[in-house]
RNA sequence: GGGGAUAUGGCGGAAUGGUAGACGCUGCGGACUUAAAAUCCGUUGAACGCAAGUUCGUGCGAGUUCGAGUCUCGCUAUCCCUACCA
């Protein structure tokens, strides 16, 4: 029988859907697998990417099943976001048309897949029974003190009159849409207080032992604790004082200068009358420049003096106080000691002013460089503490600040609060309500959720178009009735994702976003799946919700994701002309012209300018015109050798490269086979007598081989090179033995879960029951995998020279191995007129003479 | 500047401190075919050799060990993340 891939997937595909085989099982005493891949945000097409993530995780869920697991294996859509509007002001259709039209294109090459989904469990971010518990798990966070709403910098289009978020901005600092000069505007925002948990998030990374070690330290380092001291200034002819925060408290005798960021609100108190023209204008200057501009690499340091003078708390001495654009506002106290000795910044930017640079601290043994001297050393120039490590000097500095009441220890975060607000429209409504008598104000229980309105105009200028909904906005208050106005912001949308993997342990509660004891049952996430790109905002946020939920008793599991798995992008065949910069170098595959040399090779050409380009593998996108559809891929081989490719080209992690040819041996693969069992079933049932002991030793060592690979590891790549060598060895095996029926189940069922259409229709065609999705994991048999003669390497001084055979039970034993080591001939060579000092034997495995 | 990872044939990649290169791709040779495709068989790290075999070989340099791709120390290169974070 001809082997049709989209006949058999279509086939299985609804027979899976009919019996309900990827449902949740209802509950018994299995234990439980939580098998999730980041869901999509619904762009209305699979990518290559998708296909790698959601086939690892498939993989996973299909083979746990069959390993006796009660499997929770969902799918939803992270379906808020700009994209939709932009469709909306663009092509005039409704985001939530949009949306769901994307969401259905997208479900059925899910689908299409053979993805093992419990689909009664699908969310959608974007619907107001999802949207509901999103806003009533905001009001858990505001009940809790940690939503709170204040000023912050905002993007702002003064073409547009609008808000932009970060990604609308370019590398000029130009909105995408206008093209217009993006402005920072302070306005009142809502935030996340996730300072409070910095601690606990990176304190938790350490119980973390199976996510990589990759993710970790991003997650630590965005963090960013410090341990330092908070030391205060006071200054010369004023009541203001100046708190610095610092690292490093021993170098505090060698301060120089005091320096504050432009929008520190001392500014204005301190600035000397003379100075008021400078120090302003320069502050003008800063607060126009965007963010990279004044973050930008090897660009001076600049600032201009206050006219005013700092007293170090230490020596007693008086410093200059200064302002720069290094200092930044946001982080520790917005003002710094300036030690040019021994901080590279500090250095830059007293050479740069002419400022003192007094050494404090000296290496142990050796000259001190020419610029700032950073590492510890020995305390010099600093009176009584001359002479101290400066290890130590750190501790009785901050020993002295605490006993005068000038500074203390302490920690800093890098962390700042989660800036949730977006002024847009299609994202989840923020349940509060402005009232002039009550203030901010949460929207009672019982009238979540806050609907979003739907006939909308979508100019994509001006405030967001929920602010000009007067209908909706206008309400009364919910505390004391008086006209109040609702909150027109909405969520960031990855408030969103932050719960969404609670949601599926109780996806269709209607009381609640779900209830203690499902989220008790299937949390921890047993395996999650995803790209590196979200190392660090979608599974921080999610480890912070995780958290809080916890602390306000709703769950009780302290991290959300037991393992995490990142998985490596695909990569295109990509072609360049190295001539060109920019966007407009890359050429796409349909584009580019061939032209066949004198040897018969084939050169890829520019089809505008004819030049020679450049070949390389790179990560897919559309820019680079290098993407292949997964559709069409599918439609040409088939789910199942797709699925095949993916999992066997590289290791899950690593980047894997879409080369055709390696497609083509993947099917080459699923074509064999299919010829091996339908060969098979048609010699079935004539001689079957006897058992071949070698084809059954290399049947358990499959088993055991492929076992091995599918567990926390998951090495699909091997585990798939092993089911080769099986169908390899069965090829070569005695069709009339009893033992290659044994083989060709065997090998049904281990390829099961990577590619299931085919081998369950192979399965149904030998006449197997019950279906293979209802077939559990085979066991190896130790006793298959002995063997009665062992192949010893002999090596002489650890070079590999011959081997011999030994009976299994003497492969330990020491005076047989070395008498037969010294028979074969050519290890003999090696022995002669040497005199042989040391024997190692390693059992079943070797023996190593060492000769002299 | 800080952090993380990686380095093995023509290519993707395998190798609990014990036969380096499994498995696959490509290339080459052959069978089948009127021919081609498909399929099947053989071969495919380098050098020397008729062969048996020998020598070399896992980015570079040391070290530990009977034995190192693997462990230790020191480098180099590439990739990724992050960054005036005081």
């Amino acid at each position: 029988m001809k082997y049709n891939p989209n006949t058999v997937e279509a086939k299985w595909q609804q027979i899976w859907a009919a019996v309900g085989a990827d449902r949740v099982p209802a509950a018994d005493d299995r234990p439980t697998f939580y098998a999730l891949g980041m869901f999509p945000y619904p762009s209305g097409n699979l990518h290559m990417g998708h296909v790698r993530n959601y086939t690892l995780v498939d993989a996973i869920a299909r083979c746990r099943r069959m390993q006796g697991y009660r499997v929770l294996h969902p799918m939803g859509w992270d379906a808020f976001g700009l994209p939709a509007e932009n469709a909306a002001i663009e092509r005039g259709i409704h985001p939530a048309v949009w949306t769901h039209q994307n969401i259905a294109q997208m479900r059925a090459q899910l689908q299409a897949l053979g993805l093992s989904y419990d689909w009664e469990r699908e969310v959608a971010t974007c619907d107001p029974d999802y949207y509901r518990w999103t806003q009533w798990l905001f009001l858990r966070f505001w009940e809790a003190g940690l939503a709170y709403q204040k000023e912050a910098t905002v993007n702002w289009d003064p073409v547009d009159q609008t808000v932009l978020a970060n990604e609308q901005v370019d590398s000029e600092g130009r909105s995408w849409r206008s093209g217009a000069l993006v402005e920072k505007k302070k306005l009142r925002q809502w935030f996340l207080k996730i300072t409070d948990y910095a601690e606990a998030l990176l304190q938790d990374l350490d119980t973390l032992t199976r996510w990589p070690e990759k993710v970790r330290a991003m997650q630590a380092n965005w963090i960013g604790k410090s341990l330092g001291a908070e030391l205060t200034f006071a200054v010369v002819g004023a009541e203001a004082r100046i708190p610095v925060f610092t690292t490093r408290p021993d170098t505090l005798g060698g301060v120089s200068y005091v320096v504050l960021a432009p929008e520190h609100p001392l500014v204005g108190v301190l600035t000397a009358p003379g100075q008021q023209e400078t120090v302003a204008a320069f502050v003008a200057e800063v607060s126009r420049e965007s963010e990279r501009e004044r973050t930008a690499e090897d660009r001076p340091k600049r600032g201009v003096p206050l006219g005013r003078e700092a007293i170090n708390p230490l020596t007693g001495e008086t410093v200059p106080i200064w302002i720069a654009d290094y200092v930044l506002a946001e982080y520790g106290t917005g003002a710094v000691m300036g030690v040019p000795a021994h901080d590279g910044r500090d250095f830059a930017f007293a050479q740069q002013y002419g400022l003192p640079v007094w050494a404090v601290i000296v290496p142990k043994n050796g000259e001190p460089p020419a610029g700032a001297y950073t590492d510890p050393g020995v305390m010099v120039n600093s009176g009584d503490l001359d002479g101290l490590d400066s290890g130590a000097a750190k501790a009785e500095v901050v020993g002295r600040a605490e006993a005068g009441g000038w500074g203390q220890g302490r920690v800093q975060y890098r962390l700042r609060d989660w800036l949730i607000s977006r002024q847009r429209y299609w994202g989840c409504p923020i349940p509060i309500v402005h009232c002039p008598n009550c203030g901010a104000v949460p929207v009672p229980a019982d009238q979540l959720p806050v609907v979003l309105p739907e006939n909308v105009e979508f100019t994509g200028r001006g405030p967001s178009p929920l602010a000009t909904l007067q209908a909706w906005v206008e309400v009364p208050c919910p505390s004391c009735g008086t006209p109040a106005r609702r909150e027109t912001d909405t969520m960031d949308t990855f408030m969103d994702s932050s719960w969404y993997f609670l949601r599926f342990a109780d996806a269709r509660n209607e009381a609640l976003p779900f209830t203690r004891d499902r989220a008790n049952a299937w949390l921890p996430v047993n395996q999650y799946v995803g790209g590196v790109e979200h190392a660090i905002l979608h599974l921080l946020y999610s480890r912070f919700f995780t958290k809080v939920l916890r602390d306000r008793g709703l769950l009780d599991v302290a991290e959300p994701f037991q393992a995490l798995l990142t998985q490596g992008m695909v990569q295109g065949l990509t072609y360049s002309n190295p001539q060109k910069t920019g966007k407009d170098r890359w050429i796409s595959a349909e584009k580019v012209v061939w032209q066949e040399n004198a040897d018969g090779s084939r050169i890829p050409h520019d089809p505008h300018t004819g030049e020679v380009l450049t070949v390389a593998y790179m990560t897919m996108s559309k820019s680079k015109g290098n993407g292949v559809s997964p559709q069409e891929a599918i439609a040409k081989y088939g789910a199942d050798t797709v699925r095949l490719f993916v999992l066997f080209k590289a290791p899950p992690e690593k980047d894997l490269e879409w080369d055709e040819a390696d497609v083509e041996g993947q099917h080459r693969f699923v074509y064999r086979v299919w010829r091996l069992v339908t060969e098979y079933i048609a010699f079935a049932g004539k001689n079957s007598q006897g058992v071949d002991r070698n084809l059954r030793r290399e049947i358990h060592t499959a088993i055991r081989n492929v076992t091995e690979d599918f567990g926390e590891n998951h090495r699909f790549n091997t585990a798939i090179s092993e089911l080769m060598k099986l169908t390899n060895a069965l090829q070569e095996g005695d069709r009339t033995s009893e033992t290659y029926g044994e083989g060709v189940q065997t090998l049904l069922q281990l390829l099961f879960p990577l590619a299931p259409h085919f081998s369950a229709e192979l399965w149904e065609m030998l006449g197997q029951t019950p279906a293979l999705h209802e077939v559990s994991w085979p066991a190896w048999e130790a006793a298959a995998l002995t063997v009665d003669e062992v192949t010893i390497v002999v090596q002489v001084n650890g070079k590999m020279r011959d081997n011999i055979l030994v009976p299994t039970a003497q492969g330990g034993d020491r005076e047989v191995l070395l008498a037969q080591a010294q028979a074969a001939p050519n290890a003999a060579k090696f022995l002669v007129g040497k005199e042989i000092r040391k024997v190692v034997v390693v059992p079943g495995k070797l023996i190593n003479l060492v000769v002299g």
